[in-house]
RNA sequence: GAGCGAGUGGUGGAAUGGUAUACACGACGGACUUAAAAUCCGUUGCCGCAAGGCUUGUGGGUUCAAGUCCCACCUCGCUCACCA
């Protein structure tokens, strides 16, 4: 046949419409039940589950589809390599913002929410996302909470659930309690309005119980480093001590909580929080009007003002004294708002020598500062020899710049310093070495540190290692008259003399004895760190770590202190005085107290109500359904109320991802052997924002069911992963009020198609970096499918079996083929699914141009397995155009149930190697081997390589690094 | 203020210590077209006609060899923020 007379026969290549594969696919994969799973196979399980998304009213944007690409992405990699894998889709429906629309409009949150989550599921499905959605929750559907409400008469039994009178983060705007995690700087996480604080009865979840195990076992999961460090922080244990100070003519006792008990001989006043409850008791006549009128103006200011950690500090005494136990010193009492009440006992003891804020408050108020800590710089080094020594520092006062000596590459700037001679005093060491290093005579001393510097260096110009004691001194310049410098031998000429601000001085100054004698003396910094005990009786001479342990010790023996762990993390609030939550199933009798609703007797169902305004008296819009609220008593009968509080909706998200395990048991929340069939999930995808609350609260929940034998492991998710956040074009976060979201429906619509933009979702950047969406970079993405396309349709059409091709094209093919196997599963097993696809588009790129070499037409075989190969690889992206593809390549069954391809290592070696050749480490040629080549073969072409020749100059290489496959380095001196 | 992360072309980004700038966007040139779009083929870090030289925030160090490891600094992002 001439070519001619083929293009008039052969029909025209069938065209790549997205807007008809997509739908139809999609009806087929729901038809054949294709992504539904089961506990009874052979297979490995692989549960890959997204953050449980709370169906707004606004559609989902492609920063939020981003989250559901990746799952998607990987779980359909995972079927590919033939693992049984769970991919399940539910909402998290309960929440304010249904309840306010329901508010602002009438409509109620049960129908606002039924259609939000219709309008999400249908975006999702537009994506092609392979959910099996015969599990779909929904937590405000009756059948789901009542297991959530099960699991808090659960907690109840266990003691984990209790209430408590406290005062409580309030959000007037939004009339319901916050927990602590939910208020962000001051200001509510949902309405972003200045909180303030109300008495009110509540629930707690005794999450507290669980700190201990919640901070060590974050060792074993594979989470991102920066969320188990913001975890870390959350839960903030601190271990210490808590003592018992003794007041002056009172009974009553002052409890402290201290993390630096080897700091007690150098308190020198006491802290109590304004809301101290001793406040009243001991505060004397004479300083009562002051010390009332002092807390009356920090109640009266907001929350917000209080957090400002820039304030400057303020406080009242109040006339009583403490007796430090330690060294029976006197120490005034003072309240003071630095003091939080809710950490610790609300009381301190100060020790302004070393506690950068306890000095702030005493160089305020003029309290004595007394160092019992000398500081310690340095690494210690073996056998240091022992010598005094000084720091000076001299300010020029008409300028304010320090006098500073640049050693340049031996060390950068420091001060003056030198070893203290025999008989000498500090002071006239420093005089001396001012003058033989710099020149100056006329200098006034103004100030010494009271406590000696302990340093550990190795001086490399005399080449010993040194322990030194220094005395760092500030002197003031009295004129500039110079005489000449009278230096050692060994430092003439080797640095010179520099005056620098302070500015300069934080950037030049590094070593770390001189910077820290330049804070203390100059900026009135105290030192925090460790060092060596004085000035505290027999402990002195200890290090601090020490002293810690051993007073510790000594004063528990003696009864007035305590080991003491503290945590930052509180109690778990969880009631919410609002409509749209699941209720608390706690029914409050007269008689019998407060009674859990029987088992038997949930869900407590939300009756349908048409009044959603909260009741204004700090409950919920519940408490207005009388006949909802009065029910019998489950214990006597007799007349009692229903709790109208609802839960915090994180309680339905610290279970849902063990519902999807059993979604239908209507016996008990889940079924045991599904649950550990199924969970722990392996890959937990979401976004960084809940970090602390959400992962908190369910890894708390996991604890407490495996406690109570409901299920087997004892972490949730195996693996957490973040992706980071699309921003629009403009580089700011998307969002209804800038008017800068771009949805996925407008650009399936644009007839891009879902694989195109699920591609490009992928191919942006690494999955958790945050980046700005490209409106043109989807151009890229969409003319690779249609290459693809073309690419494997010609290979679909044709029909030839050549005999006599092109074998070396034939081979390269195979091998880039091979390559591309082996880079593009490696890339999946790290989720680098951009360099994934960015490998695919390079092997099409090369298949266009090898085909000109080795024509599909004739070559029907080899290109047809090729275009299996790269339609599989490229399905877990691009879903539907792959099945449309593998059913025009012949397939009757889903290209989604393929195997995953094995690439082979023999077929990978090319039949020639690119070596580098460099001189000195700099590449000047390239020699072209062959992959069995020798080390000395390649060396000799490299050596007469002409570009090798010349650069080399006619020397001989003293040296020649061989790297096998890689580089020759000749190295000539 | 503290902790964590990141700085590479015009842009998004790539690179087990071994040929920096893969892949893509954009731009430019060409083919096809009556024309445009689409498509296909090229060019595209900077300086230079070229030979060649220079280049991964800045400065230093380790190494035969550094974007990559170490030290200091600068800038940006996120998180926490008086937690004793």
């Amino acid at each position: 046949m001439t070519s001619g007379l083929c293009s008039s026969i052969i029909p025209p290549m069938k065209r790549y419409d997205p807007k008809t594969i997509e739908p139809k696919w999609q009806q087929i994969w729901a038809e054949t039940k294709l992504y539904e799973v089961h506990e009874d196979s052979d297979k490995p399980k692989s549960y890959v589950l997204d953050f449980f998304p709370y169906p707004s009213g606004v559609a989902m944007h492609v920063g939020h589809v981003r989250n559901y690409t990746i799952s998607d992405a990987l779980s359909r990699y995972r079927r590919l390599k033939g693992e049984n894998v769970l991919h399940p889709m539910g909402w998290d429906a309960f929440g304010l913002p249904a309840e306010n629309f329901a508010i602002k409009t009438g409509i109620s949150p049960r129908q606002a929410t039924d259609q939000n989550k219709a309008m999400f599921k249908q975006q999702l499905m537009k994506m092609g996302m392979s959910y099996d959605w015969t599990r779909e929750l929904d937590s405000t559907d009756p059948k789901f909470y009542r297991w959530t409400q099960w699991f808090f008469t659960f907690l109840l039994e266990r003691g984990l659930a209790y209430q408590k009178e406290s005062e409580q983060w309030w959000c007037e705007t939004d009339q319901t309690v916050l927990a602590n995690e939910q208020v962000e700087a001051g200001r509510c996480w949902r309405c972003h309005n200045l909180v303030t604080k109300k008495t009110l009865k509540q629930w707690f979840f005794k999450i507290t119980d669980y700190a201990d195990r919640l901070l060590a076992d974050l060792d074993d999961i594979d989470w991102p480093e920066g969320i188990k460090t913001m975890q870390r922080n959350w839960i903030g244990r601190s271990s210490g001590a808590r003592a018992t100070f003794a007041i002056e003519g009172h009974k009553d006792s002052l409890q402290i909580f201290t993390t630096r008990i080897d700091t007690i001989y150098g308190a020198t006043f006491m802290v109590l929080a304004p809301e101290h409850q001793l406040l009243a008791t001991i505060t004397t006549p004479a300083q009562k009007a002051a010390v009332e009128a002092y807390t009356q103006a920090t109640f009266a200011k907001s929350d917000i003002e209080r957090m400002e950690t820039d304030r400057e500090k303020t406080g009242v005494f109040t006339g009583a004294y403490a007796i430090n136990p330690a060294t029976g010193g006197q120490l005034p009492i003072w309240v003071a708002d630095y003091v939080l009440i809710g950490y610790g006992t609300g009381a301190i003891m100060a020790v302004p020598g070393h506690d950068a804020r306890d000095q702030e408050f005493a160089r305020k108020f003029d309290l004595p500062i007394i160092p019992v800590v000398r500081p310690v710089t340095g690494k210690p080094q073996e056998d240091p020899e022992y010598r005094q020594s000084i720091v000076a520092i001299l300010r020029n006062p008409k300028d304010n710049t320090y006098l500073s000596i640049n050693w340049g590459n031996q060390g950068g700037n420091i001060f003056i310093g030198g070893g203290r001679e025999t008989g000498e005093t500090a002071e006239q060491t420093a005089l001396r070495e001012i003058t033989e290093e710099t020149g100056y005579q006329h200098v006034k001393h103004v100030t010494t540190l009271p406590a000696e510097i302990e340093h550990h260096y190795y001086a490399h110009s005399k080449g010993v290692a040194r322990r030194i004691d220094v005395v760092s001194m500030l002197f003031e310049l009295t004129d500039t008259i110079q005489v000449a410098q009278a230096l050692e031998a060994d430092e003439a000429g080797k640095f010179t003399v520099e005056w620098l601000t302070e500015a300069e001085i934080a950037q030049k100054v590094t070593d770390e004895l001189h910077l820290s004698s330049f804070q203390q003396l100059v900026q009135g910094q105290v030192w925090t760190g460790e060092g060596i005990m004085m000035g505290s009786g027999q402990y002195d001479g200890q290090s601090s770590a020490e002293a810690r342990e051993a007073m510790l010790a000594d004063f528990t023996k003696a009864g007035w202190a305590t080991e003491q762990v503290n945590y930052r993390m509180r109690d778990w609030l969880i009631s919410r005085q609002r409509y749209w939550g699941a209720p608390i199933p706690v029914i409050h009798c007269e008689k019998c107290g407060t009674v859990a609703v029987p088992a038997d007797q949930l869900p407590v169902e939300l009756p349908e109500i048409s009044d959603y305004q909260p009741s204004g008296d700090g409950r919920s819009p519940l408490a207005k359904v009388a006949d909802w609220v009065n029910v019998p008593c489950p214990q006597c009968g007799g007349p009692a109320q229903r709790e109208t509080d609802t839960m915090d909706g994180f309680a339905c998200s610290s279970w849902y991802f063990l519902r999807f395990a059993d979604p239908y048991n209507d016996q008990a929340p889940f079924d045991r052997a599904k649950a550990d069939y199924w969970l722990p999930v392996d890959t937990y995808i979401g976004g960084a924002e809940h970090a602390v609350m959400h992962l908190l609260y369910a890894r708390f929940w996991t604890k407490v069911m495996a406690d109570g034998g409901l299920i087997g492991f004892t972490e949730p998710f195996t693996a957490l992963r973040n992706q980071g956040m699309i921003l629009a074009p403009d580089g700011r976060k998307m969002s209804k009020s800038y008017g800068n979201t771009i949805t996925p429906d407008e650009i399936i619509e644009q007839n891009y198609g879902a694989d195109a933009l699920r591609l490009y979702e992928l191919f942006i950047a690494p999955y958790e970096q945050t980046v700005p969406w490209s409106v043109q970079g989807i151009d890229g993405s969409s003319r690779f499918l249609h290459r693809a396309w073309s690419l494997v349709q010609d290979a679909a059409a044709a029909t030839g079996n050549a005999a006599d091709h092109n074998g070396s094209a034939e081979t390269r093919l195979v091998t880039v083929l091979h390559k591309t196997i082996r880079k593009v599963t490696a890339d999946l097993e790290s989720m680098a699914f951009n360099t994934a696809i960015a490998a695919l588009m390079e092997f099409v790129n090369e298949a266009y141009k090898l085909k000109v070499e080795l024509p599909i037409a004739p070559n029907a075989a080899i290109w047809q397995g090729v275009a299996e190969t790269l339609t599989i690889l490229l399905a877990p992206y691009a879903p539907h155009i792959t099945e449309e593809l593998w059913a025009d390549l012949g397939h009757s069954s889903s290209v989604h149930s393929a195997s995953w391809p094995a690439w082979d290592a023999a077929l990978i070696i090319e039949d020639v190697m690119t070596i580098a050749v460099q001189i000195n480490g700099k590449v000047r040629a390239t020699v072209a081997v062959a992959p069995d080549a020798t080390e000395s073969d390649i060396i000799e072409l490299a050596l007469a390589d002409a570009a090798v020749v010349r650069n080399l100059e006619g020397r001989t290489p003293t040296k020649t690094i061989f790297v096998p496959g890689k580089i020759v380095n000749f190295v000539v001196s």
